[in-house]
Parts: C-alpha cells; structure tokens; sequence
DNA sequence: GAGCACTGC
C-alpha cells in the first residue's frame, strides 16, 4: 500500500522533468564523435541540413565505411528514405541494399511503403524476405527483411557478396540475430577490403541516443544525430516508495479519469497476462459504481497470446464521451503502436527472461525496467501531443535503475548462437568480436551443449564444428532439434519426429481456457498417451491432419488452429531442408517405441531419474526436477523420462515429456550417463 | 496440482 494512504493520489505525485527526446536547444546537428566538440554550431546545424537533402546526405554516407545514426522518429520516413538515397545513388547497380528489422511485420510493411513511393510492384524493385515468404525476384534491390533471415543467409555467403549495403534498423533494441550481425558484417567488410572484392557499407540505426557503443565497436565510425519530432512530456514521480504497484496504478487510473477530458486515453503498462486481467476486472467494477459526472471508461487488455481479434481493440476509438484505458505488457513498448494515448502509467517492472549458466536454465521474472526501458514506455504518451507519463517510483529509484537493458545476447542459452558463428565459419568462436561479450560461463556452457551432441570438437583447446553439426546448423531450430532429426532416418521415424520437432518449437498448440476446464479433459482425453506428452501431442496432430486442418474441429478439441498452421508451415519448411539433404523420409505407423527411442537418443542432455523417494533429478546438473501438472504423466511415476524444457516458477518443472527407457540413454551417451548414473546413485 | 514478457530462423 502507499505510505500515506490519507492523501488524495495527485498529491502522491511530485513532478521531474519535462522530456524531450532530444535536447531542445540543440536542433539536429552533425557531430563528430565524442573528444572532438569543436565544430561550431553554425556548421552543425548547416550539416544536418545534409540529411534533408539527398546528395549531400549521400556526399557524407558513401565516403565512409560504417555510419551510426540516431532516427528522431521511430519507424517513420527516415527507414524508407534512405535506402531509397542509396539505391538513386547508384549504389545498388552493383548489388543489393537490405534493410534488416528485427520484426516480420515491420519488414513487410515497411517493403509496401517503398514500392508505394518508387511506384513498383512489391517484389520487384522493392521486396522483402521473412520466414516462409519471400516477395523477393532477380530485379530486387531494395530488400527489407527479419534480422535472422539475413542471418541465415550468411551461413551460404559469410561475406554478403549479394549486398552493397546493410542497413541495421532498431539496433538499439539488441536483439540476439542483430548482436550476431554487427560482428558479421564487421568481420565480411574487413574481408572484402582484404580480397579486393566490392566494398560492403553499413549503416546503423537507431532510435536511442546512445550510439556511442555501436560507434566504438566499429572502429570509432562517424555519428549522425537527427533531432527527434517528440513532443514533450511531463514526468510524474512518487513522493513515496509504492509496496504495492497494483493498487498504486489502480489509484492512479482513476485519479487521471476523474479529472482529464474524457477523450485522453491512459496507457499502463503491466508485467503479464494474469496481473493485466485482474487489473482490467477492478477497473470495470470500480467504474461502474462511479458519479455519472465522472463520465464512462473502457478498460482493453493488451498481451501476445491474446486472440487476434481482440487484440484489434486497442485501435478502436473509444465511443465518444468515453475514455479508453489500455492496460498492457510490454508488447506496447515497441511491437505494437497506439495512437492518442494521453498519459503512460508505468509501474517500473517488466516480466523478462533471465539464464543461469550453471544451471542451464533461464527463468522468466518481475523485475524492475532500465531507464531506456522507462523512456521507451514514457514517450509513448508524446506520439501526436505532448503527454503525460506518472512513474510509480520515486525520482531517487529511477536514478537507481540500470541505464540500459541488458542485451538479450547476455540472458539467453548460447547453444544455437556458437553453432550458427562456427558454421559461419568463424575461426575462433570461444573469442567472437561481440558488441556486448557475454560471459565466458555463458560461453563454455554452450559449446559444451555443442560438444555433447556432437555437433563439435576439441583439438587441442581448439573448437571446430563437426559434419554433423554442419548438417546441424541448416536447420532453424534449437541444437537438440536438429539432431534428433538428423538421428530420425535410422530409427525409420522421420516424419514423426519431424511432426513432434514442429510441434515443440511454436507456441503450444493446446488451448486451455480455465472456465471449461471439465470439456478440455473430456475432448483430450481421446489423444492422451500413455508414453508422453511428446506422443499425445503427435496424436492430437495426426487427428488435427487427418480432418484437413479443418476450425472447427480445432474448436472442438480445444486446439489453436493458428498456432498448429504454423506447426504445418514449420514442418513443410524442415521437410525441405531434410529433402536437400537427402534424409530418408518414412514413417514407423504404429510402431511408436521407435520415436522414443529416437527422442531418447536426441534429447538424452534433458533427461530426468526418478528417487526413490518418488522426487526426480535431473541428471546432468543434478538438480531436483517435478512433473509439471499439465503434463499426461504427472500422475505416473515414470523412472526415466525426458523433456522439452525447465520451467522454473514455483519448483523446477519439467514441461513436456516423454517415457523412456534407462538403456537408450545409456546406449545414447555411454560414457556421459555412465558418469551421471553413478554420481545420481553415490 | 500449476499458470507462460516479447521477438525470430
């Protein structure tokens, strides 16, 4: 509860300063580096004029080998301006420009806006490549595309020789494929420049000021600062430390809509699906017992795994007289904009993932925002007005929190990383030339993942990648994934251990809502095996196949028919990579042993005992593991099984599982579990 | 007997 609960909320609040994106004073100015400040601002402000205007913009660019820009406004003309410079420059004669983006949508969309303005069909000139699309012909020279997609193609061509230039948009957001990315196109530009070959230029862009680190990493490269279009905000703090963030941003909503004009709209900004519910609950409740002076309120929840229909709702305008409060994830950060929000309300904490090395295991947790985060989440109250943002912290926290958030490439399992950098034909992987290092815990632990699947070697402290982990790496899927197909063929499984991979690696396809609880267990019943959930789930698809993909069936067995559409389109796309490797393709029917056996023999590094006192350890960290309740076996005491993956929540839980026997472990990595079935009994 | 932020190949 707040400490002065007696206080009406406004008095709770002490305004900080008023916002802007960039500084004021300081119209858009060209600036060397740091250490050399004194370009007088006349000259400045004379050379930001250069970005408005083409050539001399293209005067600055070309001569120089890597630029880091800020952009003033996000995702707006800046993104599809200059790749259209570039390309009038005539630089795209010689190979292609891409534009990587670390979401489909923004590649997809912004590629239409392009071909819009050169007045070109999508896919011509202009086009763009995502997973499972590719609008993309021989006459492409402006390619928008996913920052893992360019990625992957690296893998066939390390030194991007199709391109000319890479555009690296939303740098600032770190995400693992474009942390991957800086160091490839860094080490393709050296390259080239040492064979002769065409020259790749790379331009940088982010939305944050702080470009300093991308300018350092490539080689102190110049800085271009563009004067952002954000309108200034207002920053509310708490007088008082708040316990309870929940109850202060109830107090807050309603303090806001009893005396704002009903037509600006509150955006708040929450940790999960659960919290945002509850809050969305109390909302309606307490406005329905509100004065009719008050005036009426809307209340929108706003997550990922929400149905896309209601999803929508966040566009739509509020009737009129009514204000709309939308209470989010952090969905509302970056990947999906709002327009006429009036007044963030940020509770300062964010559910975000976190891994430990040791453990292997990365646990998801409520945890407090960097300040990056928190200017994020504040200006999305200035879009088209100036706004308001109430932080319900004090001044002295934020001073408290980390500046920026740290990048994902320091939070996540390394394993596919290290596997995709040695494909990449990397020499020293252990020593990657990251943005960011991550730790060399981190580091270790992966590429002995790696080591024990196979997928690499050691000579004489030196790691190289083996043929199977060449094999390995064509597949877009976790390590462990790839090679339980790569084993398939001699099990005489394929296809359904292609069907089971397929369906692991999407979100679940399985739809729990709480309220049918009763109908769920009756309808699943039927697919319930007593091998597993890897088994009942390859069931459920068959059924799923079998009907032709058909919604209605997917309502009736409580399936999601959007997430298993894309287990159909993963699958296609394994299928293919397995084609071109000339995998045998066949399936065991009824014999199911054969799959377990396989899943046994890819996935034995998850692998779990069970105690004599009824509990399970895992058996490569030795740590105390449960069967998850959703899973089909967790009224079963199986002695071995193995699993998809390690919640970690209440206990550590193992989530989907599969029945196996001692012996294929052991027969799968003799000299490993040899090793952990002796420390387990000691 | 629990409960999953967000992307992406």
């Amino acid at each position: 509860m707040p400490h002065d609960p007696d206080l009406p909320p406004a008095k709770k609040f002490k305004p900080g300063s008023v916002f802007f994106r960039l500084d004021k004073n300081k119209p858009g100015m060209l600036l060397p580096r740091k250490g050399n400040a004194t370009t007088p601002v006349d000259v400045q402000r004379k050379q930001m004029n250069h970005f408005y205007c083409p050539h001399l913009y293209l005067n600055y660019a070309l001569t120089r080998p890597v630029l880091c820009h800020t952009l003033g406004e996000t995702g707006s003309g800046k993104t599809t301006q200059i790749p259209q410079y570039l390309y009038e420059a005539g630089i795209g004669r010689q190979g292609i420009i891409a534009i990587t983006q670390p979401r489909r949508v923004a590649a997809i969309s912004l590629a239409g806006r392009v071909a819009e303005e050169k007045r070109s069909q999508l896919g011509k000139l202009v086009g763009y490549t995502v997973r499972f699309e590719d609008a993309t012909s021989p006459e492409t020279k402006l390619k928008f595309m996913t920052d893992g997609m360019l990625l992957r193609e690296a893998i066939g061509d390390p030194l991007l020789l199709r391109y000319t230039v890479v555009v690296l948009d939303e740098a600032h957001e770190r995400t693992v494929h474009t942390d991957v990315l800086f160091g490839v196109v860094k080490t393709a530009q050296r390259r080239r420049k040492e064979l002769n070959k065409i020259p790749l230029k790379v331009i940088v862009m982010s939305a944050t000021m702080d470009v300093d680190l991308f300018s350092e990493y490539f080689n102190k490269s110049p800085v271009l600062y563009l004067e952002g279009r954000q309108h200034p905000i207002q920053i509310y703090y708490t007088k008082q430390p708040q316990s309870d963030y929940l109850q202060a941003a109830l107090v807050t909503i309603f303090q806001i809509h009893q005396e704002a004009p009903p037509s600006h709209d509150i955006l708040v900004f929450m940790t999960g699906q659960e919290e945002i519910e509850a809050l969305a609950r109390t909302c309606r409740d307490i406005a329905k017992h509100l004065p009719d002076s008050c005036g009426s309120m809307v209340v929108i929840p706003m997550y990922a795994s929400l149905p896309p229909v209601q999803q929508l709702r966040v566009f739509q305008p509020a009737p009129k007289g009514c204000r709309k409060v939308i209470v989010s994830t952090n969905i509302a950060e970056t990947s999906v904009t709002i327009s006429g929000i009036k007044y963030v309300i940020d509770t300062g904490m964010v559910k975000a993932k976190r891994f430990n090395p040791d453990s292997g295991l990365e646990v998801l947790a409520v945890q407090r925002v960097s300040k990056a985060q928190a200017w994020q989440r504040a200006g999305r109250a200035g879009r088209e007005d100036s706004g308001s943002c109430y932080r319900l912290y004090t001044e002295q926290e934020f001073d408290g929190l980390i500046p920026m958030t740290v990048p994902e490439i320091q939070r996540c399992n390394l394993a596919g990383v290290m596997l995709q950098l040695m494909a990449l034909g990397i020499p020293d992987v252990m020593n990657f030339d990251f943005m960011s290092k991550p730790s060399p815990e981190a580091v270790r632990s992966a590429v002995e993942h790696l080591e024990l699947l196979g997928a690499v070697e050691r000579k004489e402290g030196h790691v190289s990648l083996t043929a199977l982990g060449k094999k390995m790496a064509s597949f877009p899927l976790e390590p462990r994934y790839a090679k339980t197909i790569l084993l398939s063929p001699d099990y005489s499984c394929s296809e359904e251990i292609l069907s089971i991979v397929s369906l692991l690696s999407v979100d679940t396809v399985l739809y729990n809502p709480p309220a049918r609880r009763e109908e769920v267990l009756t309808a699943r019943k039927k697919f319930t095996s007593s091998e597993g959930d890897f088994m009942t789930l390859l069931n459920i698809y068959r059924a799923f196949k079998k009907v032709g993909g058909n919604k209605e069936w997917c309502r009736e067995n409580f399936v999601n028919s959007r997430n298993m559409g894309l287990v159909k389109e993963v699958q296609a796309q394994l299928r293919d990579i397995c084609l071109k490797m000339k995998l045998k393709l066949e399936s065991c029917g009824a014999d199911t042993g054969n799959v377990r056996l396989c899943l046994a023999h890819g996935m034995f590094i998850n692998a779990a005992e069970l105690q004599p006192d009824g509990s399970y350890l895992a058996l490569d960290t030795h740590q105390p593991v449960a069967i998850h309740p959703s899973s089909v076996l967790f009224q079963a005491k199986p002695a071995y099984v193995v699993f998809n993956e390690l919640l970690h929540t209440s206990r550590c839980y193992m989530r989907d599982l599969c029945l196996v026997d001692a012996d294929w472990l052991l027969d799968a990595a003799p000299e490993y579990f040899g090793r952990k079935l002796r420390a387990t009994k000691s």
